[in-house]
DNA sequence: TGATATCATATTAGAAAAGTAGGATATAAA
DNA sequence: TTTATATCCTACTTTTCTAATATGATATCA
């Protein structure tokens, strides 16, 4: 349960490889693919969203690669978090009412909108460069 | 994302319906799926994993079904949530550490067991009962 | 021109979730 | 004792999602 998908790790481990070693240039994906281990395959995945959301932009041919479009400090963890794992719909059960006249459902629904905000809240408060800063640069 | 699963979202229904419905006696699947527009099939399962955690106790036979073992003050969300959902591993990649030598997993690592413990607290600290106060009684 | 990138589309493989099927067993009411 | 109504048990199907791969087009710099 609450469980992190794999392209949201790969896709935070890929960010703060690209904030701690991409400099002012961009990064291949091969690079990434090679020091991460990730498949660089998957990655083409991962960077197509993050782009899409504007977190990343591309350089294409030769020497080019990935950058970050704003500061480590400008990019939330739930904007990444968005971005690579699409829609927030914790509770699809608003849209469809009919099944639920005569059920408990409507205040347990206000329960798991809470537990949903309470989620978000934590991810609001982190950016990238937090992240980095306490976890990834204690060496 | 954070997707809550349909079973155990049912299952806190089922139990609620448990808490205000069923007095001292024992409350029948057949009648939680009328009510709550669940299917009997599929209560048996959430009840069964119910049983098993002994957060519920059975009777058969006619003029049977289920009832809470303890009172809703003293029935966690975290006890059902892990009733239901079964494992709490978010982080499978401790055991497997072989490939992530030279990456910044470990970092990142560290970063979604404080997010885990961060999603826990927020269980923990809530009982059958305090939903059910907070949430669903508020007609 | 060639090497090295991203970009685009599509497919596959596998796992997990959601839901169903059919019958065995127990029990109280009739 | 029969019958209706429960849980219990094992297994299956169906659907959905995730993870990962395949193939080739397009761009760009050395």
């Amino acid at each position: 349960m609450f469980q992190i998908s794999t392209r949201l790790r790969y896709g935070l481990r890929a960010l703060t490889y690209l904030s701690t070693n991409g400099g002012s240039g961009t990064v291949s994906l091969h690079e990434i693919s090679k020091n991460e281990g990730i498949s660089r395959k998957y990655l083409e995945n991962i960077f197509k969203l993050l782009k899409k959301s504007k977190i990343t932009r591309s350089v294409r041919g030769r020497e080019g690669g990935y950058a970050l479009i704003k500061k480590p400090e400008e990019i939330g963890l739930y904007e990444i978090a968005t971005a690579l794992e699409g829609k927030v719909s914790l509770l699809e059960c608003i849209d469809e009412k009919g099944l639920c006249e005569n059920s408990s459902e409507c205040g347990v629904r206000d329960f798991w909108s809470d537990y949903q905000d309470y989620v978000k809240k934590y991810m609001l408060n982190l950016s990238l460069a937090d992240i980095i800063e306490k976890y990834y640069k204690k060496i």
